[in-house]
DNA sequence: TTCAAGTGATACACACCTGTCGCACTTAGC
DNA sequence: GCTAAGTGCGACAGGTGTGTATCACTTGAA
């Protein structure tokens, strides 16, 4: 599952390369989405040639970013343990696992916002996690919105915005953290009763 | 002020160009906004050189565009009539012009968002227009917030993400209209008390 | 009607990004 | 220490976008 498919097993320093030229794509393409395979080496510390021959090529990079993404998401669900726990702890643990997780919210953005129906962006397993969250919510009374496509939007959106705030904004300040005040603004702007 | 700035007055049509090309590279900026010159020009159907001749690069587009885009936004504001209405009103007759005017609100976004301290993006005067109507809102209890970045961003982030809603989206026909739905979420969003 | 303004079409030079070599060098792993 | 794997460097070809210029044609405006 760790980036080796079937190819016989890369050296170790090959292998560091590769996760270091993904996190640099990820940060430098936050950034830039045009940004071209010179400088996300340059980022990561190698060569365009480097980059070329880890992930053949441009795509292939973006379909590995968005992979590794998508996973982190899964992997955020599965720990929030969703069965046993409130929904609304749920939700903040969500949050505050995606946000340690250092996931690239603007590319995710982009991954979500370009897919128009569901092309290539985040997998269904992952929707339908979100999805579930949010129902859970809603039972519970935290929100009143009932589509699944809007709950899903409003949180990346928020996800979003709460990350390019800076440690003094007072919003920030006031809620004590990135997740709190995230979980405010969504389960607010979803209808949700405040306090 | 329309568009012509010091140098002679163009021909009606070549001023009707102009305006074609200036909605012909909101549209197209906003579903790809690495779109090259030739697209915009098809979109507006005319010629690539005929988009050179009337601006002088792509950035003197992208500018032109930036300033399109606040002043209508500047005029949305003045339309709103901030100093005679509820500012719940205000806040959602501004909302229902901006949604009028068309706006490109994918650009708008990428405009805010890119200017990470106020490099190019909006326009200091756009900025202290919404600034003072979020603290009207404050004012009057209908949000808590008190940053005027949070606000803002929380605002542009759900323009965006209302506008990409389907028109029978369940949450969108439970408000009754896309400025209903924004007002509902952004204030929800911003700590105010629903209903 | 007449003429300048504007456009379409085409060509060109320039720059950048992508993808692929080949070769010398360094390094991980046995 | 040896060997193969991996990397840096340089070069190349192909593609695309940009900016400019020229020429024939069309059209707005006096």
């Amino acid at each position: 599952m760790s980036t080796s498919t079937g190819a016989r097993r890369l050296r170790a320093d090959a292998e560091n390369n590769t996760a270091r030229i993904l996190a640099a794509a990820a940060e430098v393409l936050a950034a830039d989405p045009a940004a071209s395979l010179e400088r996300i080496g340059e980022a990561a510390g190698l060569t365009r040639a480097t980059v070329h021959r880890r992930f053949a090529s441009r795509q292939a990079l973006l379909d590995a970013l968005t992979d590794q993404l998508n996973q982190r998401y899964l992997s955020a669900l599965d720990q929030s343990r969703m069965d046993t726990a409130a929904p609304l702890v749920v939700f903040l643990r969500l949050t505050e696992i995606l946000f340690e997780l250092k996931v690239s919210h603007r590319f995710a953005m982009e991954l979500m916002g370009q897919s128009d129906g569901c092309r290539d962006g985040l997998s269904p397993e992952v929707a339908a996690g979100l999805e579930q969250v949010f129902a859970r919510l809603r039972a519970a009374g935290d929100i009143t919105a009932t589509g699944a496509d809007w709950c899903r939007q409003v949180f990346l959106a928020l996800v979003h915005e709460v990350n390019r705030l800076p440690d003094d904004a007072p919003d920030l300040v006031a809620a004590g953290s990135r997740p709190q005040l995230l979980v405010q603004a969504v389960t607010g702007a979803l209808g949700g009763t405040p306090r």
